[in-house]
DNA sequence: GTCTATATAGGGATAGAC
DNA sequence: GTCTATCCCTATATAGAC
């Protein structure tokens, strides 16, 4: 049963932090949700950073895999949808990282490090998808207007989660709030795109009304 | 001495909740760093969400005061950036709130309300001056982009200075770090922008480099 | 592997003297 | 208004029995 307890602590304890923040659960919380005496929990972790750092190394494998671009065509409108939402889908699943992002960072180090390369690695994505986007025609941009909407995706798309829940509450749904993130994004392109693929990105607006 | 105290109190909360992160900085470290008892504290605050209230009120009232648009006559690019930083500023002053923003709002249910209607007032403030722009002929765009814009300048303002953080961690100093945070916002409206606003925005570009 | 029991520490908050 | 002393509670973490 060793392998499945650690499992079942990782698991719990992500719903938990996930559904009340992680500053808000404590050790004692998941070893009573999970029926365990709080002395097997730190059986099997040293301490709650470690839970932590388990869970944010498959969070980093995740991200990892939805951030690797796989095409070896020029991508086109549809690639790039299809990314973000294997990107928020992954958000949505570790949501409780970026919650509390600054406040989890300052107190560990090394995340703050394997954060910090998460970012650059999504700037990497995006600025090569865009450049995609250019070459193919689909798009007008110079490479410092590139530069600026890296920046603002990275940046919206990191506090979407966030930004929603402040601004609406937790009335929302799930595939809602991620799609309305993901069209946010996209709207971003809407300027620099050529006059069909605008004409059909602000068409979608219809659908994600408020 | 009354009002003094009262008044040292707040204005050194402010100042560790801003250094600090309002979780990880509790009532004793106040007094301490105030050379007060605890009991002293409590006899002028009823609790820390007290202190957290009476801050927010300020905070409140300094936004407020940013987002009313003085203007008779249609606004300028220059009017926005004036603007923006007024509101930058008093974001800086009192970041504790937006570092951990939803965590706070988690636990206070009146902050929820209070903060949502300074997000509705901005969002009625930046939706004005982008009209205006359309209106003066600086920029063009429709209703639906309006619109968009308005959310990315919420949500890129909100989480500016969290992002920066994430990103660049505290190396930079405060006036780089808020100009940094107004030009992200002003280069959302540079592709709306007349030719001669937006080689003026992009000419700027330079001066914020990483 | 798992439990019970407990050590240690710290935070929020109050009572009552001065 | 301010201090001292303290209560209560909860959190992290460990020791040692089973």
């Amino acid at each position: 049963m060793a392998r499945r307890t650690r499992e079942r602590i990782l698991e719990t304890s992500l719903a938990m932090f996930n559904a009340a923040g992680e500053p808000n659960v404590t050790t004692n919380h998941i070893a009573d949700e999970l029926g365990i005496s709080p002395g097997n929990l730190y059986y099997h972790f040293r301490n709650k950073d470690d839970i932590v750092g388990q869970l944010f190394a498959r969070y980093e494998q995740r991200m990892d895999e939805a951030l690797t671009a796989p095409q070896q065509r020029l991508p086109d409108l549809e690639d790039v949808w299809l990314q973000l939402h294997l990107v928020f889908e992954c958000m949505w699943d570790f949501r409780f990282l970026y919650r509390d992002l600054v406040d989890i960072l300052a107190r560990n180090r090394t995340l703050r490090l394997r954060f910090g390369r998460v970012l650059e690695r999504a700037a990497g994505a995006a600025r090569q998808v865009l450049h995609g986007l250019v070459e193919s025609g689909a798009m007008r941009a110079s490479s410092s207007e590139i530069e600026a909407l890296v920046e603002s995706i990275l940046l919206i798309a990191t506090f979407w989660l966030d930004y929603d829940a402040v601004r609406h509450g937790a009335t929302r749904e799930q595939p809602q709030r991620l799609a309305r993130g993901i069209h946010q994004v996209m709207l971003l392109l809407a300027p620099y795109l050529r006059e069909a693929e605008r004409a059909h990105l602000t068409g979608l607006a219809g659908a994600y009304r408020a």
